[in-house]
RNA sequence: GCGCUUGUAGCUCAGCAGGAUAGAGCAACGGAUUUCUAAUCCGUGGGCCGGGGGUUCGAAUCCCUCCAGGCGCACCA
């Protein structure tokens, strides 16, 4: 924030250390009684060799006091600084004022590309619970990285390749109708595939049908692609619904068999590098030295396999977009894959294979066990939106009956708490899925910030000022003002944060603070007062406010509905 | 067995490039609405921050070790 740079460059001066790690050292006292900001100087003791209170006094008494501040005070080793908050409201509203919708934007990322690869659901497989974090963490990273100055380019790496094909044709050769194909693909492919497998037991002759189905495939045979062609895009139909119902885009949906015809290429180099040896029949690349199972490239049937896959389209990517960074939003499960791919391209000689990035996050699970389609252990995530869509409309019909497009609004709220649900936590996590966990909507939850959005855009509409270029930061300052001003005034940083770890979650605690500030400063303070001046400062606070939650809001890729 | 990861309130979690008395939400109980949306707000109770060692002026945070859970460990993706 540009007032704690400020404050750190005083700081610099007086403590002979770097502004960054000044900055860095800054840290915010536990009660605001102490101050708003404050500065310890145990550290300084030990290089001035001198008691860290006395430090302390000398800073206070000896600092050039930014006209932000308003007093110091020395409370042990710590240099208190209380802001002035007429200077702080003013100056934070009308930065918020003047950015618009794209306050807490940067060039940070001055246009360098970010390959986003998130997603990546299996064709002809449902869309499940498990597939949401994927989605949902890629698009919100699409998002922030994209508001700090960075070419984002979102990659759908569909499943759309493999032996799962071959049974398909198989199953839809025996069993499949076209109707029910047409009409509930996914389920209709679901249930042919789960066929397939009780048959199989029974009749293993089925597998080797499978396999020559897929062999056909991979020879270019056209019966085979043809019903290829056809479960895929039945498959990415049903997708696409649900990407629409999120709000999800992709720049390409360049999936697995996008690279059938470019691996050959990938495996003459990593041979031209002598990196391939045999190994029971198959090819792979020896990692031992480096305390890793040696990654496997062609299986002994000559076939090639996820890795080789992955390295292909790294390379491709490469060579295509020329990115300045490439990030894999997958399952922590795959975490060794990963660090095994990386590695062969590093071996390679590609200087660039420090800028791929796993980000990996946690498993979902049900009560009972892990997720199982075969098993009937899923919940389809069509379900759950529907299930939290159907709950909004119920809850608006008995809260605000007179709400004109109510099935919208449910639509934006309900979807808005599943997604947020999923990225309210650090990623990392594990989630065990409940529907009343889902399907609850006060406290911590989107709808819970929804609702302050909504509350903040109906105080606009109601008031009899309107707000002028004049902000007034000389009436905003109560302790629950400044509280909240001071959330929005940090707001960019936890944006910059939530970049620098690829972790949503970042932007979704700050919203839900800055949700909390506000719905307290709403319960102490009127708004629409007789006071026109005071109305007036108010109300460009919470146009601030609403400004910054839907900023927030949208880099989660939530949205905001003015009523709700 | 080895590797990755998690362990903080009854439950779900935040805090973890060390800093002042460990914070939220849910659940429970008790309050608040003639005023801008009560999907809200206020209050009460609830904690050997998994255990033990170490580093440090200072450790939930860093290091070591142990314990417990999850995941992974070549012809699936």
């Amino acid at each position: 924030m540009i007032f704690d740079i400020q404050l750190a460059d005083e700081l610099s001066a007086i403590a002979r250390l770097p502004v960054q790690e000044i900055s860095d050292m800054l840290e915010i006292p536990p009660d605001r009684q102490l101050g708003d900001r404050a500065f310890p100087c145990f550290k300084l003791a030990k290089t001035m060799r001198k008691n860290p209170q006395l430090i302390a006094q000398e800073i206070a008494d000896n600092i050039k006091k930014p006209n932000f501040i308003e007093r110091i005070e020395t409370k042990g080793a710590y240099v208190n600084f209380f802001f002035n908050r007429a200077v702080f409201a003013q100056t934070v509203l009308e930065d918020i004022l003047n950015k618009g919708e794209r306050y807490g934007s940067s060039d940070k990322g001055n246009g360098s590309v970010v390959c986003i690869d998130f997603s990546a659901p299996n064709i002809a497989k449902p869309f499940h619970i498990g597939h949401l974090r994927s989605t949902v963490i890629g698009n919100s990273l699409y998002k922030i990285y994209e508001f700090l100055g960075y070419k984002c380019i979102g990659i759908n790496h569909l499943g759309d390749w493999g032996t799962q094909f071959g049974k398909l044709i198989t199953a839809y050769k025996h069993w499949g109708i076209k109707d029910d194909l047409e009409k509930e693909p996914i389920k209709a492919l679901l249930d042919i595939y789960v066929k397939f497998h009780d048959e199989a037991e029974k009749d293993p002759s089925l597998e080797d049908e499978a396999r020559m189905w897929f062999k056909r495939m991979e020879d270019g045979d056209e019966e085979a692609l043809s019903l290829w062609r056809w479960f895929k895009d039945l498959s990415l139909r049903e997708f696409n619904k649900i990407y629409d119902m999120l709000g999800v885009k992709f720049d390409y949906y360049t999936g697995e068999s996008f690279y059938n015809d470019k691996m050959d290429r990938v495996v003459e180099l990593l041979q031209g590098k002598g990196l391939l040896t045999e190994s029971q029949g198959a090819l792979v690349v020896d990692l031992s030295q480096y305390d890793m199972p040696p990654c496997m490239i062609k299986k002994t049937d000559g076939t090639t396999l996820y890795a080789t896959r992955d390295i292909t389209a790294a390379i491709y990517r490469k060579e295509t977009f020329d990115f300045d960074k490439c990030l894999y939003v997958v399952a922590y499960q795959q975490d060794l894959h990963f660090r095994q791919w990386f590695k062969v391209i590093e071996l390679m000689g590609f200087d660039w294979y420090d800028k791929l990035f796993h980000v990996p996050f946690g498993m979902v699970s049900m009560e009972e066990g892990t997720l199982s389609t075969r098993k009937g252990r899923v919940v389809f995530l069509e379900d759950v939106l529907q299930k939290a869509v159907d709950r909004t409309l119920d809850i608006i019909k008995e809260k605000n009956p007179g709400l004109e497009n109510k099935e919208d609004v449910a639509k934006q709220v309900g979807i808005g708490a599943v997604v947020f649900h999923d990225l309210i936590n650090n990623r990392i996590k594990d989630i065990v899925f409940s529907w009343d966990q889902v399907l609850n909507f006060d406290g911590e939850t989107g709808p819970y910030v929804q609702y302050a959005h909504a509350r903040a855009m109906s105080i606009l509409a109601k008031a009899t000022q309107t707000i002028t270029g004049k902000v007034g930061g000389d009436l905003l300052t109560e302790d629950e003002t400044l509280e909240l001003i001071d959330l929005l005034a940090r707001f960019p940083e936890a944006i910059e944060a939530a970049c620098q770890a690829n972790e949503p979650s970042i932007v979704a605690r700050h919203t839900i603070d800055i949700a909390q500030a506000f719905n307290k400063f709403y319960k102490n303070h009127m708004v629409i007062v007789d006071d026109d001046e005071m109305q007036r400062a108010r109300l460009t606070l919470v146009y601030a406010t609403a400004q910054v939650i839907r900023i927030g809001l949208g880099l989660l890729g939530i949205q905001a509905p003015a009523k709700m």
